[in-house]
DNA sequence: TATCGATTGAACAGATGCGTATACTGAACG
DNA sequence: CGTTCAGTATACGCATCTGTTCAATCGATA
């Protein structure tokens, strides 16, 4: 029962799919069972066989699109150790990855509530990895060690690259000049 | 005809209050004609006699909020003429009518697109006064005025605050801190 | 006191979504 | 060649919200 399977595994990837398209596009407030399975060209029962809710939907959605085009690996940037080259090169690696998916990316930030709590949680936590990684062996001395890992993860939030990026309309190495003068700026002393 | 038309007004306020009460706590977004009706004990008919649609309420709702607790008259600002001590009382003012509002504020916030288009184009004109008062003066030498303008704008808004001040965790001073760090790094020759 | 008008109460039709149930189709499988 | 089962077609009951209609109420007003 190979064949069998395998058009099964194409029709889940036809609903996942589908939704992908949705939650990118409309945005996961507005994207419901029905319009999933119009999109995927396939009865409601169908998507209620291959996933028990939205939420289970949303979590394949986003293991599948994230394995398309997956974001920067933080782990390497404290390798860096000239901490000005680690933002720049990270910020610049970052904020590429958000431009190239900056459409696909608005709806899901704009309707996170909307999204499942681990999701939630899982964007949350990943976000934390960036501005650490930024950071890391920068942050533990000093009396501004607070601020200085708030900005780091204020400066890996899409929100602040959409912000500087989509609402200011700058560049991104524009962007990335001003995080590593601000950072340099909290380093140093005052 | 006076104590007539004033229960008329009575009853006219009764639902921009409990729009407002909703607006700001379950969201724009989740306000029906249908709730604000219940949440005011008034029948939807009512509601439809004062108000053709949820736009026009919203924008009603609005002046109302703010006119209970107006923000910050930006105005003022231009007139400090040190650039530091101005970037400081500026944003120490701004966000501490921020943090005031921040519970109510957040829901109208994240539900923007859920808003009038009035609305958000005046909320997007607010914000870019606040920003453009900052650096006035200042904006207009330099290389860096686009960023500087941007960051300005980018500091004075809703979201940067409520993402470092909530997100992180941080205290108001903090943020102002690095505002006029960040202001005064960007204002400075490389 | 009679009238005007804001507000009510009840009801209608329509849209959209949900979750569930039934019987049917058709192709892969043994 | 008959069985299995993913997917279809259709339907039901439920919920919410929309916009509109009609008759009834009730108080301020002239």
């Amino acid at each position: 029962m190979r064949r069998r399977a395998e058009q099964v595994e194409e029709t889940r990837r036809r609903i996942t799919e589908a939704a992908v398209r949705l939650h990118t596009t409309v945005g996961p407030a507005r994207t419901s069972i029905a319009s999933v399975a119009e999109e995927a060209g396939v009865t409601r029962l169908t998507v209620y066989r291959h996933f028990a809710d939205l939420d289970e939907l949303f979590v394949a959605c986003r293991a599948h699109w994230m394995a398309q085009l997956p974001p920067p690996d933080a782990s390497r940037w404290p390798a860096i150790g000239d901490l000005e080259t680690r933002v720049h090169d990270a910020l610049t690696e970052l904020y590429g990855w958000y431009r190239e998916r900056a459409t696909e990316l608005y709806p899901i930030y704009r309707d996170a509530t909307s999204t499942p709590t681990s999701s939630q949680q899982a964007r949350a936590a990943e976000n934390r990895q960036f501005g650490d990684a930024l950071v890391a062996g920068f942050v533990e001395a000093g009396g501004g060690r607070r601020s200085l890992q708030a900005v780091a993860r204020h400066l890996c939030d899409f929100g602040t690259w959409r912000s500087l990026a989509v609402g200011q309309g700058l560049e991104d190495r524009e962007i990335v000049e001003i995080g590593v003068r601000l950072i340099t700026a909290l380093i140093a002393p005052r």
